[in-house]
Order: structure tokens, then sequence, then C-alpha cells
DNA sequence: GTGAAAGCGCTAACAG
DNA sequence: CTGTTAGCGCTTTCAC
């Protein structure tokens, strides 16, 4: 059906290997040869077949990501990042969504690897990653982004500032005079809602009040009631920390514009827009994507360096939300 | 390196083919020895080399995605939904973004042709698609998205009713009193925008005024400058129509909550917590993905039927910004 | 400079 | 039920 380097070559008159010569740009063709090949090249159409290439080379070019979800605007600027980077280094990016599934990450990653990918760049769902030990033994080169590996497998891993974000916050919080903190949290069993949490109770301390704390998938019913409940205590909270950019949406939802002090993990489109602003600890999805990615291509190179743990560093934006008082009122 | 069906089938001591048999849940082995093959297959940790079954079979068991951006919700929106149904029918998705760039998205595209993925959806950022024809004739079936391909290429095409959907728009801003609608579109050489400002023109008809029309590559300062000088006029617009979500939220940035009724063209997470909601004629970018990828899966299974032309209808969504009238009042 | 031959890992076609 | 052979389209090796 579409022409082969054999059809080049019987076209131009010359043999298979020396089209090839003149494909990859190799040195040593004479050339007139070389524009005679070109010429035929260009009549028959051809482009030459990657597959044949990868089977020989054993190289894809390409790399898996597996990510949580593509639709959402954390996990997509993440991509992003990933598919620059990919790019840069000639390289493709074969993508997938995990939908916070560990069998799906699972099925994912082993696809990849039937593909030949050159490396992975995983955001992990499940925390049993074992799958994963003989692809990294057969030597393809993982980086996991946003959350670590499961215990047992030590892989390059670039992380944000989870706990320090939190604590930041509501220090934040505690600066402007809140001892009420509520923390509306996604479940535990994600790493980086645990890790926020970490922080939250580290810098609460004493004033850690079990009452004030919900962690659960976020469902604006769910959060409704968790709210109502909360602020229809004696001692009700006064701000609000909410663990992603779910919760804060969700948050902002079941709150209908009752006024107490917020602030959000993940910064998010508009939050700028609303009234008040919405305070948030702010990510750089786009710095982690590049770092994951570069890292990534540096082992592909043949980086046999010790594992690295990068942790990028989060920063708290002031829109408002954030800088509600105790009292409801404004401060500095 | 890596074990291959010939080491599995020394140790099995079974020929290759049976290993292959095994391997691919053919028909025709005998219990015992297909045991005997999955016992090796386990204890080597083999896994099938897909480059080598692609270069066989001619089948890569993929399809290329080329999008304008993945960090653009309303493309991570199609990309994600494209992934649903490749994943239903066993195929990867290869993506990359064009940027709007024309020479990116052919590069894009010829590199996924070189990969030989079964099948291409395309939202095409050029205008020039001539360089698919070699491909398209070579039986490599593609679907474009969001926008047609260029002149001269008969290929399917999944669109939405842009210039209904700005008609939609403008006549529910008229049938609430006002008559001075400016527009604010993107470059007209984005074949949505152009459509967007078409409907505009046919539902306002005799009420045109240029000067209430810009079309331009959305900057905040741009849009402030635009508004400052319509907003400054005589009889200055009482109500504008932006035409896509990008142009929404500079708008809305640019108008630091000057009242003005304001539709937006593309729905917009959080559109609905803004003070005043706002009024948006909504896409469904899902819908639209999942159609294109049905439309291209079939295609790839045969399907030589003629061309497709499917237009998505859109729908509006009054949240108040929509329904304020000329004089800054709430109506009906 | 150029070319012939081998083989990457798999599946298709046929033979036993 | 199992095995043998050929060959997908390319790159690698080595010979001319």
């Amino acid at each position: 059906m579409r022409p082969t380097m054999k059809d080049v070559a019987a076209e131009a008159g010359v043999a298979l290997k020396t089209v090839s010569r003149v494909v990859n740009n190799e040195p040593g063709v004479n050339a007139a040869t070389a524009e005679r090949v070109r010429a035929a090249i260009e009549r028959l159409g051809y482009s030459r077949n990657e597959s044949a290439r990868v089977l020989r080379q054993g190289r894809t070019s390409s790399i898996g990501l597996v990510i949580e979800d593509v639709g959402d605007p954390f996990y997509s600027g993440v991509s992003r990042a990933v598919e620059e980077v990919a790019i840069k280094h000639g390289s493709l990016v074969l993508s997938g969504s995990s939908g916070e599934e560990p069998a799906r990450e699972k099925e994912l990653v082993l696809t990849f690897c039937t593909r030949r990918v050159d490396g992975l760049i995983v955001v992990p769902a499940g925390s049993d990653h074992s799958y994963l030990r003989a692809e990294l033994d057969a030597g393809t080169p993982a980086v996991f982004v946003d959350r670590p590996a499961g215990p047992g497998l030590d892989v390059d891993t670039v992380l944000c500032d989870n706990a320090g974000g939190a604590r930041l916050a509501v220090e934040h919080l505690l600066a402007r005079g809140h001892r009420r903190v509520a923390f509306l949290g996604d479940s535990p069993a994600i790493y980086t809602a645990s890790e926020r949490e970490r922080g939250y109770r580290e810098a609460l301390g004493d004033l850690v009040d079990e009452r004030l704390i919900s962690m659960a998938q976020p469902s604006l019913d769910g959060a409704r009631a968790v709210l109502d409940r909360m602020l229809g205590m004696d001692d009700p909270p006064t701000a609000l920390f909410t663990g992603n950019g779910r919760c804060t949406v969700t948050a902002l939802r079941a709150l209908e514009g009752q006024r107490i002090a917020l602030i959000g993990f993940d910064d998010f489109e508009l939050a700028d827009l609303l009234n008040p602003g919405v305070s948030v600890v702010a990510q750089d999805p786009a710095g982690l994507g590049r770092v994951a990615a570069e890292l990534l291509f540096r082992r592909i190179a043949g980086d046999v360096g010790p594992v690295e743990r990068i942790t990028q560093p989060v920063r708290l934006v002031a829109r408002g939300s954030g800088e509600i008082g105790p009292t409801g009122m404004p401060t500095g």
C-alpha cells in the first residue's frame, strides 16, 4: 500500500541502504545520488515507517504519561508542560487518565510499557506499585509526580510542598486573629490530602478541634451538610482552609455567599474575579510537569545518578478571602 | 535484554507459535501446554513487544489527536472524551497541542502518520490541509473537530452550531430590550470566531454598528481599551456578547465590575459563582470529542459511507448577566 | 561511496 | 493440537 524504502530504492535505482542513509542524513552519500533519492521519495510520497525503525533500534522516542484526569486544569497544566519538553527532545507523549483508579493506572502503565515507551511519568492513583518493579529493572525509567510511589519502590519523584503550603495558609489565618479554623479536605487515602492535613494540624497545634476537620470526596450536598453543622456550633469556625481546587469550589458553592475567611489549596482561574477574591496556596502545575519531564529525559539519556526527590515550593496568593478577620471584617 | 517469545518458547519447551497462540488467546492449545507457557511467561516476566506486532499487522491500535492546547479546559474536555472512546476500542491516544500554529499542526499530524496511527482527530489551526491528502489516500481516516478542514479536502467534520449559538445569544439580549449590543471576538482568521460574528450580525440585522465590533486576540489591556472606547460613546452599548471563553474572562476582568449585560460563548467553571452569574452559550466539549472519536473508529473499522458533517447543538444557560436590561436592572 | 545480507520480535499461512 | 517457514520495513554489519 504505502511505498517502502525498497520502493524508493527501485525508483531511484540505488540500494536500499543508500535510501536509508539519505533518510537519516547519514554522511557518505554522493550529493547527486542523494538528490536522486530525494526526488524518488518526493515522487512516491514516501514517509518512513517508524514502527520498523523502533523494532530495530529498540527506542520508541515516546514517553507515557499517566495522570488523574486530563479534564482537570491542574493535570492538563502538567500535561502541557510535559508535552512541551517531550517535543523538545523529539519525543511523543502517550497519555491516559487513571480517574483515581489504581487498576486503571496499572493497566495504562503496563500498556505503555508494552509499547516500549522510553520512559514514564506517573501521577499515581494507587499505593502499590510493585507491578512496576520489572519494568524499572528492564530499564524503563519512571518519574512520579504530585504523589510519591508506594512503599518499596525507590524512584525519582517530584512533589510540591503540601504540608508547608498548608502551614502557610493556616499561619496566615492565625496571624489575622483566627483561632477556629476548619479544614475541608479530600479523602486521606490521597497523599496530597493527608499531607495538607498534616500541615494544617502542625500549624494549629493545640487549637486543633477534630470536629472542624472533614476529609471526604467533595460532593456539594456533603459539603453543605458539613458546613451547616460546623457553622451551627456554639463556637463555630471563623475561617476555612480547603484541601484542593475541587474542595474550594465546592465549599464556595455550599457557602452561598456566607462571609467567612477562606484559603484554598490550588489556584484556579477566576479566583480573582470572585467577591471577595479567593486567597489560595498556589502550586505550579507547569513547573511540576517540566521538572519531571526534564528529569525523565536525563534518565533516558543515561543519567544513573542517585534517585532524586524534588520538592517544589508553593506560594500564598492573597486576594481578599483569606484576609477576612474573625469578626468578618477585612484585616491587613 | 527483555525476554522475547523465543525465550518463553525455550523456557516452556514449546514452539514460538504456541507461545504466540497463548499470548493472543487463540483457540486450539492444549490446556496443559497453555498453562506451561503461562508459567514460563510469569517466570521470565515476559511482556509482548507491541512494536513488532504493529510492524507485522500494520495496525498500531493508536490514534493521533491534535488540539490547540491541552491546557485549555475546552480542549482538555474534548481530549478526555476522545481518550475514553479510544480506550473502549483498545486504542491509545497520541496527542499534541498546535498552539494555534499551522506549522506545528502539520508537523504533529505528519509525525503521527509516520507512527502509522490508525486515524487522526484534528482541531485545525491552519486552513491549508493539502499535506493531508496523501495520508488520506493512503487510508488513514481523519475527523476534523471544532473547525472544518481547509478548502479542497472532503473529510468528516464535527462542529458545533456557532452561528446559531451567537444568534441565540443576541436574540436573548434583543428580547430584553437591548438595541446596542457589542461583540468582542477572537481573530476572524479562526473559523469559530468568524462564524459567531456571522450569527451576531444576522441576529442584529439593521442594528449592527461596526464601531461595536472588535475582533482580535484577547489581551487584557486591549480589551480594556476597546471597552473604554465603546462605553465612552454617545450611544454606548448596553450589552456585550463575547466570542469565546477567553474573551469572556478577559472582558470580565476589563469591566472591573461595571454593570452591563453580558453573554459569553462557551461555558466555564465558576460562571455561576460570579455576581451576577455569567449567562453563556454552552457547547459540549465532551460530546464533540465523543462523537468525533466514535465516527473515527467507525471509519477505522471500515465504514466507507459518504463524508459526514455533523453539527452539535448549543444551548443558552441564563445565569443573570444576560438578563440585565438596557437600564442595568434585571429583567425576566 | 555503495551494496548485500542478517535480523529486530512478532504474526500469517501453511504443514504435519 | 503443534510446529515450520516466511516476511512486515527498517537499521546494523560488513564487504566491495
